[in-house]
DNA sequence: GAACTTTGCTTGACGATTTAAGTGACCGGG
DNA sequence: CCCGGTCACTTAAATCGTCAAGCAAAGTTC
């Protein structure tokens, strides 16, 4: 007999963890996105460019290594830079060793808003992820992450994995 | 002295678990609706909405029923299910019970187009979830984001995760 | 050093999503 | 009944993201 689970072509424990995950997928940014959104008035991609900037000495990045560590687009990275700019939270400015770059820069106001926004994404991150998991879990959730990103694209190292990869 | 990973406000080992699991976050997602994009010409949104259908007696579900099992908000389901219905792949019907109601219901069109995009993406979701993982991994992956879910909105039991809760 | 290619970034048009307002259908008390 | 309130859904406007040109600086070839 054909059950429910094989009708989706995923055996029956590999579909409870598929449907789990896309819960996690789909909830776990917009919890995040909302509360950057009501406390700080920015969505997630803001922030973790502010915070990628924040993390570079000089609090300066190329767009096209920012679009990196962001994960995200050279065409979203510079219109998301553009309502940053719009807000005073960052500048540009030419790359004087490369004509054709632009550096992004965190401003004093930036550098505050970020610093005023920072406690309370790292509260939601610990109350929504860590805090439920016992330490051995989260230790099975990175290795679990790394094998899931690898599969996706084989290139990144395991040691390039996103904004702290710089530091 | 201040380390690099305070500056996060995160810990060393959880700030290296939350990137990893923010590359996951922002990856696997567009890995699956590029595939899906790809193969079948349609986002990952509207596949979980007609798998949805399919999975119920009749190939029908109220609209509002079916933004929860999508964890969608009802205005985009709309918005969806009328581009579904351009396609010729779901219909609307007024529930015969309640006037208020609409159901959604896969046309026949659109049973043929779900049974034939199944395969490449029950394929995908095996390549880059469940191949590069150990089967105790698995394990722990359904478990980790059980709790997650549930620290995120703990109004939702156990059984209710997603599309599978009907069946 | 002129012509071509490549690189880095920006822009505009388009599609998708959210938010808020609007439209009927039901429901419960007078 | 019928009138306010709620419910299910749709629609419009604004926002956000992607994709495809476009442009200027740097590099490459002859």
């Amino acid at each position: 007999m054909e059950t429910e689970q094989e009708a989706c072509g995923l055996h029956e424990d590999e579909l409870s963890t598929w449907l789990a995950l896309v819960g996690v997928l789909i909830k776990l940014p917009a919890a995040l996105d909302e509360q950057l959104q009501r406390d700080a008035g920015m969505n997630h991609f803001e922030y973790l460019a502010m915070l990628a900037l924040y993390r570079n000495e000089g609090h300066r990045k190329r767009m096209s290594e920012l679009a990196v560590l962001t994960n995200g687009s050279l065409s979203r990275l510079s219109q998301v830079i553009s309502r940053l700019e719009k807000r005073g939270w960052v500048r540009r400015t030419p790359d004087p060793t490369d004509g054709r770059c632009t550096l992004a820069v965190l401003t004093d106001a930036g550098l505050a808003k970020l610093l005023d926004t920072l406690p309370g994404n790292t509260e939601a991150i610990r109350r929504l992820v860590f805090a439920p998991l016992k330490k051995v879990q989260a230790r099975q959730l990175r290795e679990i992450s790394h094998r899931i990103i690898r599969a996706i694209d084989p290139s990144i190292p395991d040691r390039k994995l996103g904004i702290g990869s710089d530091c």
